[in-house]
DNA sequence: CCAAAGTGATTGATGTGTCAATCATCTGGG
DNA sequence: CCCAGATGATTGACACATCAATCACTTTGG
């Protein structure tokens, strides 16, 4: 039913700007947002088994990936674009479970400094192999080399139509 | 950068299923996870105006939809496709708000009947053309014909990809 | 030098999502 | 009829996200 048509005429007829959304562009968005939600969903679940959420992940990745495996705080809240207040309670939490630490920095006696914790290394080494295999899994053996290029292109187009500061951003 | 292509060579000699991912590919996924966040998180912001969550403005669209406004607590939450814990949960939230109702279902001493009250409606409303203008300004507008069929067809790639449950609720 | 503005980071309040446990009611086989 | 198991729905505990407020330190202009 994505493939539904009833509407498309009128739109051919209207490539302009003002013309309304068709049902089927509708049901196009629509299934844009279940389906990444299903995927993010089912790779969620995939990580939970290695004990990391996510966003678990993605501290750890940055900071896997950072100079000495440390980074300042804020540095590692542009890195993965997380508010920092979100980055701060979510520290807490690794920290509480042994994932990360916190020390104050030298400096500037403001600052934190994060840095992976020997278990937080391992968590995470134990967790990559998995969580690419799982990507593969639902995401990329599912398309042919010319969908993943009409993809590209098609995120591309929306990434140069939001608003300026995500294309600055990236 | 979505477009470096440094390792196609060997991922196109190699079309099965045993292969790495390439990094190209990884680079899609993370865009397609980054890009549909950041839509929702746009979306989800212009919603707020309407004191709506996108969680609420589902809510309210299943029941506005629905027969007589009203749904059954379960049947409510397959229709959103929700845990039953999570719109229990919410429907709370929103019950307190004055958005919805809740009343004893007169057929099953257990069941409870969900409705949208006078105010629900009133806000949903008010909500839906600022809310489809967004869609239409941050998605619609960005993409030619050709790349809502290329994004159809990917989408419809994927879900029939996932693990079959999902594609038996589609 | 010092007060005011700026910056790095944390906190508390509240809303949201998930899991497992619970409670009440319904239903079907004996 | 009756009770064991299924079903509808809620609850509590906890992880997570966002917002506004706060705290501590640093910088800067006079």
């Amino acid at each position: 039913m994505l493939l539904a048509d009833s509407d498309s005429a009128k739109a051919a007829a209207h490539p302009g700007v003002r013309r309304r959304m068709t049902s089927r562009e509708l049901a196009i968005w629509r299934a844009l947002i279940d389906t990444t939600a299903e995927l993010r969903r089912i790779l969620g679940a995939e990580l939970q088994e290695s004990n990391l959420s996510p966003a678990d992940y993605q501290v750890l990745l940055a900071l896997s990936e950072a100079d000495g495996r440390r980074l300042r705080s804020s540095e590692l809240a542009k890195t993965i674009d997380w508010e920092r207040s979100r980055l701060s309670h979510h520290l807490g939490r690794m920290e509480r479970r042994g994932l990360i630490r916190r020390d104050d920095c030298a400096t500037d006696s403001r600052g934190a400094e994060v840095s992976l914790s020997a278990e937080g290394a391992r968590v995470f080494r134990r967790a990559t192999a998995p969580h690419m295999r799982a990507i593969k899994k639902h995401f990329a053996d599912a398309l042919t080399p010319e969908q993943f290029a009409a993809l590209a292109d098609v995120l591309g187009a929306l990434q140069n139509h939001l608003p300026p500061y995500l294309a600055a951003r990236a």
